[in-house]
DNA sequence: GTCTATAACTCGATAGAC
DNA sequence: GTCTATCGAGTTATAGAC
């Protein structure tokens, strides 16, 4: 199954989003970058804001079905959150700086962004306390889901801003350290 | 001293860019908010991007300034940490979604931004760890900083989307919980 | 400092031929 | 599906009177 003409422009299109920002690119200066022209563009979304509901539609499919696989090939939820923020970190020089505008969208209620807040929030925070659900009670386990995603963000946040990602590595693993011991101690109990 | 027309219009434009957001913002369409003209803010601010230069310095001397006594104060690193999350959490509702559109024209390399993110990130970082080092080693302050800033903001992300206010609360305490264990447990070695 | 008016430009959307 | 061409509304910046 090779992908139509729209899904290529699609692709082509978050790509040059994620360098250049969504904030001032238009469909007539986004056009030449991706090989076509206005009016395609126009033809195949039906609007800038249908593109932009493309892109986010995108996204975040591409972002549950890596949570899917994440969680099924993890059963220790440590190793999990290690790996979302491995991928995360790594794939945050492409798509970090568009991932925080497209989520300002969100905060300011633009119908578009919606399902976007959703997934990067509700979801993934579920998925974290499904997670932490085999070690901890669940009061514990949707507190510590909670924490953990942001810290995720917050990371990522940082790491966009100073470039530092050691530091950023060396926080996810004294907080996985921090978490580990909160765990085994309710254990204890 | 009262202010002059400049800093009022300035202290308007603030309010408006943090419910409106500064996308879809333009000067015609906001000057009759502000009781002006567009005449008037191009005179004052030299163009659109003075205008946001001006925000962002007057966001970021806000800031820093607020970081100074909150340190002042509080001289427990823990203490310290809870006030500037209530302060945060509180102005979120107003100031967060355009904290995170103008962070990610930051992380773009827009030239105008790039003194924020100096702020929201290096500077309070640093803020932090200072504290961190009557109680604990510097390396341990340094990385439990970095860690701080980033639970801050990534619960900041998280309410704005959720808006689940008592959530990012209970995680908050959870954290100064984690890691009050954790450094009077490097004290005691 | 403030106003009206407008120049010069860019935008998204669309008409219509092929 | 793709092209050229254009409409109408939007923008910033600025000229010039008061």
């Amino acid at each position: 199954m090779t992908p139509g003409p729209r899904e290529q422009l699609l692709d082509k299109a978050i790509t040059h989003f994620a360098r250049e920002g969504v904030r001032d690119t238009s469909l007539r200066g986004l056009a030449p970058h991706l090989g076509t022209s206005q009016r395609m563009l126009s033809y195949h979304f039906g609007s800038r804001e249908g593109l932009l509901t493309a892109v986010i539609d995108k996204v975040v499919a591409d972002t549950t079905s890596a949570l899917r696989t994440l969680f099924d090939e993890h059963a220790d939820p440590f190793e999990a959150g290690r790996e979302n923020w491995r991928r995360a970190a790594d794939g945050a020089r492409l798509f970090g700086a568009l991932f925080f505008e497209l989520s300002s969208h969100a905060m300011y209620g633009k119908d578009y962004a919606r399902d976007l807040g959703q997934t990067v929030v509700t979801r993934t925070e579920e998925a974290f306390a499904e997670a932490y659900r085999s070690r901890t009670d669940e009061a514990t386990a949707r507190v510590l889901a909670r924490l953990t995603l942001a810290v995720g963000n917050g990371l990522l946040f940082s790491t966009l801003i100073d470039a530092d990602r050691a530091a950023s590595d060396a926080a996810v693993e004294e907080f996985i350290t921090l978490v580990r011991a909160r765990v085994e101690s309710s254990a204890r109990q």
